[in-house]
DNA sequence: TACAAAACAATAGTATTACTATTATTTTTT
DNA sequence: AAAAAATAATAGTAATACTATTGTTTTGTA
């Protein structure tokens, strides 16, 4: 499968479209893999215009500050996350083997694509979502980013998790809450598998065993008792 | 049912015990207040220092950063809440009701004390918490800090709850995962029902859907099949 | 009680960060 | 080829994060 997406970003996210320029697309793609390498708090713009040598000025016509560039970043993952769900499951007619896709899709962390089309690296951004992913949100700001939509790309997501997992039992009650569940947690317990390997049962970053909890979660959850 | 408990704090948390001196406890309590009402990222020491009227350098002799003060309140909490599980479900002794009080206790956000003895108020720890709290592990400084054991509490409280999940069913796979899901979901989901309601079921900020969900969760995904 | 030692807090800085107003340059349109 | 529009760089400021040094209390001991 080759995947080159052109995701429609929020308009709200930029200030000037990075996508439009050769300065914009680096400013993005080496943004992530900066913040990837000392860490959203150590980031800062004048870090970026050096590494990928224009100014900081210019870098902030195209972005308020750098939370909005991570906001950019994370909300282009979940879009491409999206896309390449529904690529993936739609050919799977079965709502529990359509899952279970997802699930794999959601835990498995991609490898480097040999081509490296895209402008932003698939692999690097599934590194950003799961250290910095929840600081997207965890804002004073969630609110107004809120009502300019930026989330809309996660609420998506999470909107497609949930309305397979009624499919499976109309009856379920809580489909949002354990689809976002299984978004948050398919990133978390990868950290803590990672970081603070005593909180986790699997001791190597072991995917499989990540995978096996979440269906496990999942489908004991959905699963309507006979 | 009265706490006045006082938590032994890991010592590399601070340069200087904050519960030793009045201006201490002040740089903690009001830190505390003031992170919650402005956020981590607006928060600074000299912001702090002005609302306690002292000076920012004082508060520096006390915490290397604005960051290890924040693993202390969040470490506090985190032991805070142990405690209170273990004073409230000691005299429990079916496991599930053990682990319903749990979850009851993680959700529940209390009011405050009508005699605020307590030099940090519990109500501000459990907002802290749900707004600031991956923040305390979601650095590149995770793995050192973890070393000097500052996550201990949380692992603390992971353990028991996984215990607790192993009393109920010794075979279930995976009892520190499923443990991190629950007491990271308590605050989690009402981070997105207050605040992203899309993602969630309940329209409002109701605690009783909540603990249906994460009990439905945890005692489903537990539970042999007969 | 007196005086030194230790503990503590405040002053006054520096380097970096976050951001902007203005000017200069390039590109595009007519 | 000139005017208009788009783009980027220069040169700043205010705030942040932190530290070296000095000044002030407190405490322990003669």
């Amino acid at each position: 499968m080759e995947l080159d997406i052109r995701i429609k970003m929020n308009e709200k996210l930029y200030l000037k479209n990075p996508e439009q320029s050769i300065i914009g697309k680096k400013i993005v793609s080496e943004g992530l893999k900066l913040i990837n390498q000392i860490g959203f708090e150590n980031f800062t713009f004048k870090k970026l215009a050096q590494e990928i040598e224009t100014t900081e000025a210019s870098i902030y016509r195209y972005f308020e500050n750098k939370h909005r560039l991570l906001v950019y970043l994370i909300t282009w993952y979940w879009s491409f996350l999206e896309y390449k769900i529904i690529i993936n499951t739609q050919h799977i007619n079965d709502p529990k083997s359509k899952l279970k896709a997802i699930v794999k899709l959601l835990v498995t962390e991609p490898e480097i694509h040999k081509g490296e089309l895209e402008y932003l690296s698939e692999k690097e951004a599934s590194q950003l979502l799961k250290w910095e992913g929840s600081k997207a949100y965890l804002t004073r700001n969630v609110n107004n980013d809120n009502k300019d939509q930026l989330f809309k790309p996660f609420k998506d997501i999470c909107k497609r998790i949930s309305s397979h997992i009624l499919d499976l039992n109309p009856n379920y009650k809580f489909p949002n809450s354990l689809a976002t569940t299984l978004l948050e947690m398919s990133h978390a317990q990868k950290f803590f598998m990672e970081n603070l390997p005593a909180l986790s049962e699997s001791k190597k970053s072991n995917n499989k065993h990540l995978i096996d909890f979440l269906e496990d979660l999942v489908f004991k959850s959905i699963e309507q008792v006979k």
